[in-house]
DNA sequence: TCTCCCATAGTAAGCGCTTTCTGCCCCGGG
DNA sequence: CCCGGGGCAGAAAGCGCTTACTATGGGAGA
């Protein structure tokens, strides 16, 4: 039925293992033999097994990308960047794990199964120590088959030492930016759309947030930091609903900081629907700067990521194409990015 | 090493057959001695080979997704849906063929290698002789091999007879209902910016915007229609610079429909930057109704594809979960959706 | 001219699973 | 009491490839 070695084999009038030498190129052959096993695969239509020889070898050409959602465009940039980066040797597989440590493990097993050459996991991890142990037991398990693991925008702590690689992003670093940004203009009162409580990127963002604010004296008691902070998912409508939140328990806000961009969108919609001036009566600001953010009005003031070279770094560091960073961890920096939406708020 | 199959069979006392059918799940097997192989397989931590699986079973759980760029929500939308539809049973692979033929091609002999299960193909065919012949072959022959080819947005007449199933999109009507809209609202000189000229969805799209016109008596002569028509990318700077240059060649336009939301958005920058109020020097108009499209100022007017809804549909279809079609292929709807980028020009 | 060795090619033993074919045992019917 | 058959389990033959290990031939060095 189908075309097999043996087949090109018998044409080429060599043994299998030539053909097999010929097609993986690592051992030296003849270049004469060469060609009459190229000419025969040619021939034949040939197309290699790629089961067969994952078993053989014990390893297949398939790269796990571990997403959120690849809907997402902070997922779906990070995704193609990785996928990109392949090339026609390895195929990404990318599953959405919703968030969810339950399908993140889930996935991570369904690769151990395929003997994944890679994984790329990325966004926030979830930090509760049941998840963290399921997790880090997993990714050992993976690492001890062979398979690399590279975190994308995670930090490498929850790893087993030594089995993973990381590129983590600068949130604390770009949330303090920005934040300073504000307070740079004159802004005093300044709500945050947070992402989920119990992630890491949530955590880090909020700290930079907040590091500025202490910085420069504006912090509060735990309590005053608290009512000027709401929780939700990375999404438009948690912008929405925690601006009208925000905007209800201090009406003096004169800025609102969302976890991402499309919470601040989320942010604009809002304030928009009360009636308010943005950046006029309140300034926002998001994160990310998605291609959308720019074109969004006003235009979005935001943090960038530098999403899709990181991302190509990671898949690099995947096929073991580039140096590891010292330690196994790399950090991208944030930038400032500030546009419309942010701006000194009325005397 | 690893743990195999035989390790679990021999804990349990039973025969790798009866693991193997435990597992699969397809084959009677006694409940007492299920429960025994569970419990050897937990206490093992087995985990299947999937390669292995694959090559004695002859086809693997990969699903492949050709998409045009992950990163760009219209594909990533459909990608997330085809993967959430999967479950935790089969994995996607995405690739991104850039719209290349090439690549495409390359991918598919690539999914066929991998004996995938089934493949989705998303976005526009390239119309020229020689491709779709090749892509025809290729299709076949994964048809042959047992795999499912799945067309989505992309016409199934390319494809062989009965091969292949196809869910494909309301382009030309979709174009229709928008260009009447426009009319309807008095337009009469209406700018068209639309995408690669040698793409289904374009001409479906264009067809249909044509159809609207002359259906109108605004046709004119082909030259006319030329004039009014600029063909790039489905991006954002394609929109741009085709606004500019329509604008241009007719300066007394009073709309411009993009082909896509990221080309129309370039479409209202261009425009802005002329100093061009829309919609009340200009209407723009554009299609898919993209996320971003809601929060673009002004909201723009723009035809919905289910995207989600679609590709989840084919998604059941390449793995067999639902009932094919009449005729193996399938339309969706396209549902215009009027907002604020588009009213009555000036008088 | 004779060895020795390197460059190639072949042999064959798996890789870990699925599945067909058998076989066993126990039940019900004759 | 005997026979037939159904329900389960096992034996074993691959699936198509990779990769030690082995074999061979001819050129280089002595």
């Amino acid at each position: 039925m189908a075309v097999t070695l043996a087949d090109v084999a018998a044409r080429a009038r060599v043994s299998a293992a030539t053909v097999s030498r010929v097609l993986s190129g690592n051992y030296p052959v003849a270049e004469a033999t060469r060609t009459r096993v190229l000419a025969a695969v040619d021939e034949l239509d040939y197309v290699i097994n790629g089961p067969a020889s994952a078993l053989a070898a014990a390893t297949s050409d398939l790269v796990g990308v571990l997403v959120n959602d690849v809907a997402d465009p902070f997922f779906g940039i990070m995704a193609s960047a990785v996928q990109s980066e392949l090339g026609s040797e390895k195929l990404a597989v990318v599953c959405n794990t919703g968030g969810s440590p339950e399908r993140e493990l889930t996935y991570l097993t369904l690769l151990l199964r395929q003997r994944a050459a890679a994984v790329v996991i990325t966004g926030s991890a979830v930090e509760t120590p049941e998840y963290a142990a399921a997790s880090a037991a997993k990714v050992g398990r993976l690492a001890a088959n062979g398979t690399q693991v590279v975190l994308l925008g995670r930090p490498a702590s929850a790893a087993p030492e030594g089995s993973v690689l990381a590129v983590e992003f600068g949130n604390r670093e770009g949330g303090r930016r920005l934040t300073e940004h504000l307070i740079s203009l004159g802004h005093r009162r300044i709500g945050y759309v947070a992402g989920p409580a119990d992630r890491t990127t949530t955590r880090h963002r909020l700290e930079g947030h907040r590091a500025a604010l202490a910085a420069h004296g504006l912090g509060g008691d735990a309590g005053e930091l608290g009512r000027l902070t709401v929780h939700g998912p990375y999404t438009r409508k948690s912008g929405y609903d925690g601006a009208l939140e925000l905007l209800d328990r201090e009406p003096g806000l004169t800025a609102v900081v969302g976890s991402n961009d499309a919470v601040a969108l989320g942010i604009c919609a809002a304030l928009r629907e009360k009636g308010l001036d943005i950046p006029g009566d309140v300034s926002v600001a998001g994160f990310d700067d998605l291609p959308f953010s720019a074109d969004a009005t006003p235009a979005l003031t935001t943090v960038r990521l530098p999403l899709q070279e990181a991302a190509a770094r990671a898949a690099r560091l995947a096929l073991g194409r580039e140096e590891s960073p010292a330690g196994g961890r790399d950090m991208v920096p944030a930038e400032l990015v500030a546009r419309a939406s942010t701006a000194a708020p009325r005397a």
